[in-house]
DNA sequence: AATAAGCACT
């Protein structure tokens, strides 16, 4: 029975029966699933999708598109007893249904006894020994072959070399020599020998060559083929030969409908993978751990936690039992899903398990607790990783190294990097490098950024603009100019090109070095890094320029920048032209960042209390904010307006580490404004003033005291 | 003869 794709698909959008019961699982599914079925009597999918009356002779990723276009919502607390009861009311043993996978894993054929096994073992061996670069010389040691070649020994020899290019020499010499017959088994050993060499292309020359030559594809090789593609970043490939598998009327087993579902879990297709998933558990299939782990870690990449709990759930109604891969995949997952508490405990549970860490579990972990900055957590496991000997390796020192800079555990990390300075495997590397300057540079120790930065040349480590940015910011910081324009220098001449976080760096250093000669010097770095930027700021300090021309290039430079710094961009700019005593042009940039979303949460408002929120501001654009603020407080009492009880400012505390002293600026501010904010005596950081107390300031205030 | 896991700058 031959099953084309387009009746699988049929199948699928019509026979709610069979799936719907499963579909509870996930309430929107089953909704979503409900108003697809409708799609076969032409009635829209969804009102932002269009109708789709073409199924027969569309592409499977069209037919699916509709279930990729939504995104998986989040989901009621409730869940898990939803999930950890589902109940198979969906079988209808009367009627014979049609599979979305062969429940049957394609079978291996036996290993016959073969006493030449040794012979050939020791000619693959010389074949392998042979220059990879010399066809010549391979071709010569090919006369050598021991006699009487049989598919068993072809076989042997095919499984043992490497790498592709002589697997793939030895296939096309057997078919030369018409010596065999071709068999579908050559085909797929070389395949697998050409996907480790991620050769894609010659995987598909090879397909195309069996299509022509009669071999027949199994499921072997059409997994191997997707999974290649997978590996290449080659999806529409992928699902071109997932396509040809169902238009032949060869039905997935679990393994390459597995290799399927990695590759729409690797382009982010959850409804389609769920969908899937689900269908294919509708009739019967029992995943493996495999699926569970590659629909964990796609969970993991959309941020879904919900899902990783379905994943959870489906493991155990199945009686699937997480191996180490499995809770490496989902502890990190749950870490991309920003739920870290969930991922202690699952990290937790595994050893209880009896599953010793390995290196990509402590990395994981470690990775999770430093961003969530949960120092003490991160340093219990670094000391149970001593005490049991658990094994690091050079990426889990990094990782160890990058959460000392999260955390700010500047004598830890020191120690680490001498660890691993003595260490034989895990000599440091730029990035171990480059998290000790993260470190110093948070710290704004100078002497050991520089001391680290010379060792760093002296060695050769590789130098990024990553650790370019902590230099820097730290000697900007500390107003070491000189030592900042030798470092730039180095940098530039080493070829790393400085990109948008090292331009926004600069240009803080720019607006730091206000009044100095030093400025000249940075505007110089600033002019090789971005000199449209060094153009604009000309531009802005220039009085005459007009608002519209500000305007029209600021709008280029901003689009030009990538989003995390189109913020502090506008910040840094205020900032020097507050310095430069340019408070209309100060004010024109707050009003073209408003514009343009970079303050989203400046403003908020509720019936008793209005609000003003600096916190993600520099000192310069607080101010501004702050003069923008009170001239509009005192239009709206002039005016009689509405007002409310209270008015609040928040600078935030200035508790971070590099927290800029914003309070204390803004609270001198005030006082030369003489605005009516008094410092709230039980939150640091928050000013607030009455209605009473501000109208009664309006009132004996002149219009000229406040900048418009 | 085929399927799953780890490194970056508030």
């Amino acid at each position: 029975m031959a099953t084309s794709l387009s009746s699988v698909i049929h199948i699928s959008f019509v026979d709610t029966k069979t799936t719907r019961t499963r579909f509870s699982i996930l309430k929107s599914h089953r909704k979503f699933f409900t108003i697809s079925s409708k799609s076969t009597s032409n009635v829209p999918i969804s009102e932002t999708t269009p109708p789709n009356n073409n199924i027969k002779n569309s592409s499977l990723s069209d037919q699916l598109a509709p279930l990729a276009n939504t995104t998986l919502p989040t989901l009621p607390e409730n869940l898990p007893k939803v999930l950890s009861k589902p109940k198979p009311t969906w079988a209808n043993p009367t009627k014979a249904k049609r599979h979305l996978l062969s429940q049957q894993r394609h079978k291996r054929s036996s290993v016959l006894y073969n006493p030449q096994m040794k012979e050939f073992q020791r000619f693959a061996q010389k074949l392998n020994n042979c220059d990879d670069s010399s066809e010549a010389e391979f071709m010569a040691c090919l006369e050598e072959i021991p006699s009487s070649l049989t598919r068993e020994n072809a076989l042997l020899v095919l499984n043992s070399l490497k790498p592709w290019q002589k697997t793939h020499m030895f296939l096309n010499w057997i078919k030369n020599q018409d010596l065999l017959p071709m068999e579908t088994m050559f085909y797929n050993v070389t395949m697998k020998s050409l996907r480790f060499g991620r050769q894609f292309g010659v995987i598909e020359e090879l397909a195309h060559q069996m299509i022509d030559n009669g071999v027949e594809l199994d499921n072997v090789t059409y997994s191997t083929i997707i999974t290649c593609a997978n590996k290449c970043n080659l999806f529409d490939k992928a699902e071109h030969w997932f396509e040809r598998m169902y238009k032949t009327g060869l039905m997935p087993d679990e393994v390459t409908f597995s290799a399927i579902l990695g590759v729409y879990a690797r382009l982010g297709k959850v409804e389609v993978v769920i969908s899937l998933f689900e269908r294919g558990r509708a009739t019967g299939w029992k995943p493996d751990l495999i699926t569970c782990s590659v629909l964990g870690k796609m969970f993991g990449e959309a941020g879904d936690f919900y899902g990783i709990r379905y994943v959870l759930q489906e493991m155990k109604s199945l009686g699937l039992q997480p191996n180490l891969v499995v809770y490496n995949t989902l502890i990190e997952a749950t870490g991309k899903a920003g739920k870290p508490g969930f991922a202690r405990s699952l990290f937790e549970e595994m050893i209880d398990s009896g599953i010793a860490p390995n290196e990509k579990t402590l990395t994981a972990v470690i990775k999770i607790y430093g961003k969530a900055r949960w120092s003490k957590d991160a340093l219990e496991v670094w000391q149970r990783m001593k005490e049991n000997g658990w094994p690091m390796d050079f990426i889990l020192y990094n990782t160890l190294l990058n959460m000392c800079a999260d955390v700010g555990l500047v004598e830890e990390a020191e120690t680490l990097f001498r660890d691993m300075k003595q260490s034989e495997q895990c000599k440091p590397d730029s990035w171990s490098y480059t998290a000790m300057l993260n470190i110093y540079g948070s710290e704004g120790n100078v002497d050991k950024s520089i001391k680290l930065f010379e060792e760093m040349c002296k060695f050769g480590i590789e130098l990024n603009v990553m650790g370019c940015t902590c230099l820097i910011q730290c000697l900007g910081k500390a107003m070491e100019i000189d030592a900042l324009v030798r470092v730039f220098d180095i940098y530039v001449e080493r070829g790393v090109k400085p990109d948008d976080k090292l331009c926004g760096c600069l240009l803080s250093v720019v607006s730091l070095s206000q009044g100095s000669k030093d400025q000249e010097k940075v505007l110089a770095c600033l002019q090789r890094a971005n000199p449209k930027l060094v153009a604009f700021i000309q531009l802005i300090v220039d009085e005459q320029t007009s608002f519209e021309t500000v305007k029209e290039e600021f709008r280029g430079i901003m689009s030009n920048a990538v989003v995390e710094v189109r913020t502090p961009f506008c910040n840094c700019l205020i900032d020097i032209c507050r310095n430069k005593d340019l408070l209309g042009r100060a004010h024109e940039l707050l009003y073209l960042g408003s514009l343009y979303g970079f303050y989203p949460s400046l403003h908020h408002k509720s019936q008793y209390e209005w609000c003003l929120d600096v916190r993600r501001l520099s000192v310069g654009a607080a101010l501004t904010a702050l003069e923008e603020w009170m001239a509009t407080l005192t239009k709206i009492v002039r005016r009689e307006e509405a007002l409310p009880d209270l008015f609040l400012a928040q600078t935030g505390t200035g508790a971070h580490k590099f927290a800029h002293g914003l309070n204390i600026s803004f609270a001198s501010h005030l006082r030369k404004l003489d605005a009516p904010f008094r410092q709230s005596e039980d939150k640091v950081g928050s000013f607030i003033a009455t209605k009473d107390d501000l109208v009664s300031w309006v009132q004996s205030n002149s219009p000229a005291s406040i900048a418009t």
